[in-house]
DNA sequence: GCATTATGCCTCGTGTTGCAAGGTATCGCG
DNA sequence: CGCGATACCTTGCAACACGAGGCATAATGC
């Protein structure tokens, strides 16, 4: 039976960050505004939340970090494993699912 | 200034519930298996999540509940109230512009 | 007659987690 | 020289979903 729902929506930041970091290596403070902007601030993540995923993700091999210097600023990047890869289909899974079955319920469809 | 995102993706038992009482009044045992129905057992919440959350909304004027008797068995009917209502168009549109947001982060659109 | 299951209500304790607030340091601009 | 932006980080709080339990009655099964 794999997975339950276990505080089943939440884990969305780091879905995200995981999407993101997939198109290319990122940073922290570079996710921070990436989410703002593409969301158009419906979703607006501090830094707060953005760094303690990081380093859980890393620390699970979801993610590797490289340390980079840049205009004189010390960096971290960051880049998606094959185990984050795996990650992130797995959450982007549950997710459509989950939402599929929220909207289903807010649409009042026919339950079987 | 306005709301923030203030725990963004939380609530939703608190919106499915409030969607599916609009129908008509349900007792939370009730509404236990209908979620689990309606979503095709995508989602399971608990009496230990529906209760509270019941308790709560009642407390808040969202919803009105009334005992009645059937069959020998003492139940707690809710209904929606106006407030709830209210409550529910918010809670609804809130969800839509966010799952809209992180869908878009998803399948990687054009950002402004 | 007795035990188990289903119905129906409830609460407590735990763990996770999102988040604001605060802390440090460097760079560029006025 | 000061201030805002860049860039990293941690701590503490509050909310919340959830499992595990507890209580009571009706129906079902043995």
């Amino acid at each position: 039976m794999a997975e339950n729902n276990s505080n089943f929506m939440s884990g969305v930041p780091e879905l995200l960050i995981l999407r993101l970091v997939r198109e290319k290596e990122m940073y922290g403070y570079e996710l921070v505004q990436a989410i703002r902007e593409r969301s158009r601030d419906a979703i607006a993540l501090g830094e707060g939340v953005i760094y303690p995923v990081l380093h859980a993700l890393e620390r699970d091999g979801a993610l590797s970090s490289s340390r980079k210097t840049v205009n004189g600023r010390s960096r971290v990047y960051y880049a998606l494993t094959a185990a984050g890869a795996q990650r992130l289909d797995n959450l982007a899974g549950n997710w459509s699912r989950l939402t599929d079955a929220i909207h289903a319920i807010l649409i009042g469809v026919q339950h079987a």
